[in-house]
DNA sequence: CATTTATCCTGTAAGC
DNA sequence: TGCTTACAGGATAAAT
């Protein structure tokens, strides 16, 4: 599931292959895939088609693609793998993906930009002026390796907030980039438990946690990032290795590397917590 | 207002 | 064997 690491993995690679290249052809394949795109995919292709590729930037899970003349300047392709959505680059004459929902080609006749979901939870849209960052994604939190997220702020944010503290590790809104996986491995390295109320952290723990997200998040990305099956790749399809680093998340009934007592997996908000119930005891006030 | 829940989707795997 | 059910879960609309 892609989340920050993964999501910077493709960034990255993205970002050597697209940049400074001229769209010559948009096919959409699947209106659920430009469904965040109001005025439709006719719209969306013909707004991309005979635009350059300038860069391609990333907040939390978001990326977005700025675009050159010669429309309106600052305009961008706002994109979100959602849950098994990939962003690869193929040579033209490769055979489509099962999945494939959005196919850009480029002038120089060189590989294309194919946009694969299986679940098809994620998307493109167009987003006008949104080079500098999207309006769509102007709630979205920084991210903990934006050399501009402020530490300090987001302590008293969570301490402020009336939630369970891995609530607010999700909440997109408070600090982006975490997702499911990443919020459970924090938590099992700071030894909290999902259901401790964020009002009843200390400073100094909030900011332990923080150094904790961290720390896996960029341990994660310079492993390539998380997979366990072929859903997330980088634009190569390759996959990354950071599941073997895994401590709690998806490792139910395997000992805690710490202490050695079975990882148990629990019901949390439509999906699942991993935790050991020895190192991440219940507090006794749990907000879930 | 803040917080929580339901919903979208499809392939895989487990259970009967 | 074949069918049904659970699960994966990010973002957001709707409900509380």
């Amino acid at each position: 599931m892609p989340e920050l690491p993964e999501v910077e993995t493709v960034r990255s690679g993205l970002a050597k292959w697209v940049t400074g290249r001229r769209v010559s052809r948009v096919e959409v394949h699947h209106p659920r895939a430009v469904r965040r795109h109001a005025p439709g995919a006719d719209h969306f292709a013909a707004g991309l088609v005979g635009r350059t590729i300038t860069g391609v930037r990333r907040r939390g899970k978001y990326l977005w693609l700025p675009l050159d003349g010669p429309g309106e300047p600052g305009d961008a392709v706002l994109a979100h793998l959602g849950m098994s959505g990939q962003l690869l680059v193929q040579p033209a004459d490769a055979p489509d993906e099962k999945h494939l929902r959005v196919r850009v080609g480029f002038a120089d006749g060189g590989p294309e930009l194919r946009f694969v979901d299986q679940r098809t939870f994620g998307g493109l849209s167009l987003s006008a002026g949104g080079a500098d960052l999207p309006a769509e994604i102007a709630h979205i939190a920084r991210d903990p390796a934006d050399p501009e997220f402020d530490d300090e702020e987001f302590v008293t944010a969570l301490r402020r907030r009336h939630t369970g503290v891995k609530r607010a590790l999700l909440d997109q809104t408070l600090i982006s980039g975490v997702g499911n996986i990443y919020a459970d491995e924090a938590l099992w390295r700071a030894k909290l438990h999902w259901a401790r109320p964020t009002e009843t952290m200390t400073r100094p723990a909030a900011r332990t946690l923080l150094g904790y997200v961290r720390e896996v998040l960029g341990e994660a990305l310079r492993a390539g990032g998380t997979s366990f099956d072929t859903l997330y790749v980088n634009v190569n399809g390759e996959s990354g290795y950071f599941d073997r680093s895994l401590n709690a998340y998806g490792r139910d009934g395997e000992p805690c590397r710490r202490c050695g007592t079975p990882i148990r997996r629990e019901p949390f908000m439509n999906r699942s917590s991993y935790r050991c119930p020895r190192c991440q005891p219940r507090p006794r006030h749990p907000r879930t």
